[in-house]
DNA sequence: ATGGTGGCACCGCCA
């Protein structure tokens, strides 16, 4: 016997906000865990009653307005932890746990604002802390999933227009170089693995442009991530674009990738 | 052409 399982990462841009489209696609999907970013709410604040009613578990790590990590599941997660915990301050932007033995990461990686700041340094840094963690913890024979808002488009096809935006915190040379140090680590594009060189597949559009999808003016920047033998194991992966037609709809979608795994 | 929209804060900040 193998063991399906449909795994799912989704920027809601508020949790309270996305509440209901949330729920709703969780109930039609079928799917087994949702990695959320950009929950936007403390801890004490968080909607735990409605996501429960509707038959699953769920943890999370806030503050208020900004940033903030959830993981929505069938089952309840075992092993949760939160944060990169090396002893630097640090915000909720990374949870994780265990689920029927896969290691899930979840992470909202800083988006860095412009490439001159402070805080491009900081994205940059707090990738290379990413990759120290991945190290301190685990293998790369772990069945492990990196899944999130990882603000890093890998590759020219992954956005709009490469050329202009040669130099934008979410594909600049220096935010690729440090995502692809961390994949070097032995992480897999698990979507890229299933649609290798297809163009316009992108997971988030700016809602400062009009007609965006028309358009096609994207970005492939939320991704799931797979050690070798959670690769070996994905059946599919696909971007679910209709999602980003709801009717408030983030300016993210959800990003699903189904696994076979051999029996535990 | 150097804007625009959306969410949450609290009357600006972040994406």
């Amino acid at each position: 016997m193998t063991q399906y399982c449909r795994i799912a990462t989704f920027n809601a841009n508020s949790i309270r906000a996305r509440l209901e489209q949330v729920l709703s696609w969780m109930a039609t999907t079928e799917t087994d865990v949702l990695c959320v970013q950009e929950t936007k709410v403390q801890d004490s604040e968080f909607p735990v009653d409605p996501i429960r009613e509707a038959g699953l578990s769920v943890v999370y790590h806030g503050q208020k307005a900004h940033a903030g990590v959830a993981i929505l599941s069938r089952e309840p997660l075992e092993q949760v932890d939160t944060g990169l915990r090396d002893g630097e301050p640090d915000e909720p932007r990374l949870i994780r746990g265990v689920y029927r033995g896969i290691a899930i990461v979840n992470t909202y990686v800083p988006q860095g604002r412009d490439a001159d700041s402070e805080y491009f340094q900081y994205k940059l840094r707090w990738l290379e802390r990413l990759r120290a963690f991945f190290e301190r913890h685990y293998t790369p024979k772990t069945p492990l999933l990196w899944l999130g808002d990882l603000n890093v488009a890998p590759e020219p096809i992954d956005v709009y227009d490469p050329k202009r935006l040669a130099n934008h915190v979410d594909y600049h040379p220096a935010a690729r170089a440090a995502l692809q140090r961390i994949c070097d680590w032995g992480l897999v594009d698990v979507f890229r693995r299933h649609h290798p060189g297809e163009a316009h597949q992108y997971s988030y559009w700016d809602y400062r442009m009009r007609n965006v999808l028309e358009r096609r003016a994207g970005w492939r920047v939320d991704h799931i991530m797979a050690t070798r033998p959670m690769a070996e194991a994905s059946t599919a992966a696909w971007i679910d674009v209709q999602a980003r037609m709801a009717d408030r709809p983030s300016d993210h979608t959800f990003v699903v990738a189904d696994f076979d795994l051999p029996p535990r």
